[in-house]
DNA sequence: TGATTTTTGTACCAACTCGCAAACAATCCT
DNA sequence: AGGATTGTTTGCGAGTTGGTACAAAAATCA
């Protein structure tokens, strides 16, 4: 052990001065915000920090850093519903921390509530582009299956179907949320859904 | 009665060579198509088959021309909601009329389906853009208050609650055709809400 | 040390963006 | 007929777009 742990494989030449994850965060941010074909590689050099070459050479171009960001987001859910499932608490409760979650992400932004990537700009973008309408799909898919999994779990009967009534108000969630409803009415809206599934 | 009705004023100049409502569907599906950054005025002109000037004198600039399709969007939706209240059919089958209706409109498309240009695109748009942010709430609260009209008038205690839970799922639909969902796919979402509501 | 490799900063380019000016065309009014 | 009014066509120009060439900078390797 006189070598430093090969986690760090000591690259040959100038070292990265920046992370890539969050780097990809701000990006995310960005396009998120204005949208893909609303955000310019200017925008993205400000939200980042970083150069255009230095953006280029690590992600790609425009669209390829467009389609990091949204696997990142796929990632990311993956990551939380699996989490929300794993906590074991009862089915009215899984959902409202769930809804809860996702509330809290929706209200938060660069200039105001924000909504979901993949629901307010992957999807404006999804019929001009195959790769990116794959990857909405992919979300959209994940979100059923995992809610899905999520009731089965609770023992609901009716489970395949309530998750998707969920995934929906999940997206009417994001569309609200950039069209200025308050988080009142939001919660509202989460608070019919958990109801109708568990009430 | 010697002169022409007054229903065509006569107006002084040159007469216009296009009908402004055809213009404005046409420049509607574009939008719908691509969002409002994604099109660009050589767009507008190819869709339209107008030239810029044209389009200026007729309408503004491109940011009025959007607003003017989003305002043209929810007056026909209005008056297909009003329309669907005044058929007096029952409950389930008046929300499965509404759906079938969505889902036909969301289907097509230029280029393939594409959904809801609210839900799709203005949302997109509706967080840099204050006018644009409150169409897009004056369409879901359309939405939200004449399928609560709907479901009061055919006796549905829940009505309030049921009416934003199949808004939801309408906008869940335009995101789900954008994704490339089948119509098949579409229609069970739908007969979900349908069976949550009046079954 | 000096050669090599990778990242970074500056500057640039061709293509496209929106919007408009100016001339031309078609109709109405007198 | 001839002026006034409105719509259409052509063409342009200032600014922005996404993407890249090139050299300087910062590290490793020999």
């Amino acid at each position: 052990m006189v070598q430093k742990s090969d986690e760090t494989p000591r690259r040959r030449g100038r070292p990265r001065g920046f992370d890539a994850g969050e780097v990809l965060g701000a990006a995310t941010e960005r396009f998120r915000t204005h949208g893909y074909a609303g955000t310019s590689l200017d925008d993205l050099v400000d939200a980042t920090g970083l150069q255009r070459p230095s953006l280029y050479a690590a992600f790609g171009d425009k669209r390829a850093l467009y389609l990091a960001t949204l696997e990142r987001t796929i990632e990311r859910a993956g990551r939380a519903f699996d989490q929300l499932i794993g906590a074991d608490l009862p089915l009215e409760q899984s959902l409202k921390v769930m809804f809860r979650a996702v509330i809290d992400g929706f209200l938060t932004g660069e200039t105001g509530p924000s909504g979901c990537i993949m629901v307010s700009t992957s999807a404006t973008s999804a019929v001009d582009d195959a790769e990116i309408r794959a990857r909405l799909a992919a979300f959209v898919r994940l979100e059923d299956d995992k809610i899905e999994q999520l009731l089965v779990a609770r023992g609901d009967p009716l489970a395949a179907a309530h998750a998707r009534l969920a995934t929906s108000v999940i997206h009417s969630l994001s569309v609200r949320a950039r069209a200025g409803a308050t988080r009142d009415e939001l919660e509202a809206l989460a608070s019919d859904c958990v109801t109708m599934i568990a009430g």
